[in-house]
DNA sequence: CTTACCTCCGTAGTCGACTACGGAGTCAAA
DNA sequence: TTTGACTCCGTAGTCGACTACGGAGGTAAG
């Protein structure tokens, strides 16, 4: 279900849409990370809701910290490559965020006790935040 | 408890036991990230374990996709700041990673259950992992 | 029509984060 | 004391990911 190629934006409304700049999108068609549709003979391209969800996947995705050549190559899998190649690379990438999931989590660990004990002795000179930061710190990256 | 400035490294070393190139280590002293320590007078610069240890915990945080800015304020708590400011920066900080936490975990969701069903029915022709990608990522993203 | 605001497309600039280079000085082992 | 590896320091280059620019052409409201 849902085959959605319902409205038809221009470059710009679309990059409105996806809250990315038109250039952006330029660019990640050069890289290939879009297709870019048909000019119809002297006129202008029109884009679907398919080209806004996949921006806005590159977006996330990003942000999430993977490089534009990752996120080509998690958009490869819904294309021809075979099932071997797609699985072993949804496996890496899995153990990837995984990897990054747990050492964020260490990281939240540390920052939220720190935030939990700032200044619960009301008149203290040093702040424990501060004080523990460097002890904390260490503990999560040693 | 703990003031560790034993081992005295040079330069060279320090980039070897914090696996980073001697050029960063004098790009983040560049950027005040790092402090350089104190030359004695035609001699080399010595550097301890909290130096390693503060390397190693911009490396880590930069993995996790904090900018060089960000680690900064980071580990400005540290230092002067008062309690209000490093409180709210903390929090600050807490809710990002919070925020990375819960996305990375959309991905590892749908990344693990296509992997768990990719090719289970032997003699099928169009791959479940390739099929549900598209639909999976819509949903994480919509 | 005119006018204002797009799109198109190639090329060039920016920014963050490194990474390399070159020449002079320092150190330590043989 | 020579030799080889390393440090110091300033400057310049690279790389990924955008972002801007400029001029020619399309589009729609008034
Ligand atoms: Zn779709
Ligand atoms: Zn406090
Ligand atoms: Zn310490
Ligand atoms: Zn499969």
């Amino acid at each position: 279900m849902s085959g959605s190629q319902n409205t038809s934006m221009t470059i710009g409304s679309l990059a409105n849409a996806a809250e990315i700049n038109v250039e952006t999108i330029r660019y990640y068609q050069r890289l290939g990370l879009m297709t870019e549709p048909e000019k119809p003979l002297g006129g202008i391209r029109r884009y679907n809701d398919d080209a806004l969800a996949r921006l806005r996947f590159i977006r996330r995705a990003r942000w999430l910290g993977f490089s534009l050549e990752e996120i080509g190559e998690l958009l490869k899998l819904e294309d021809g490559t075979h099932c071997d190649e797609a699985k072993a690379l949804g496996g890496r990438k899995l153990g990837n965020v995984r990897d990054k999931i747990r050492s964020l989590q260490q990281i939240e660990g540390v920052l939220d006790q720190l935030v939990e004990e700032c200044c619960t002795q009301k008149d203290n000179v040093s702040c424990p935040l501060i004080a523990s930061l460097h002890e904390g710190f260490e503990t999560v990256t040693q």
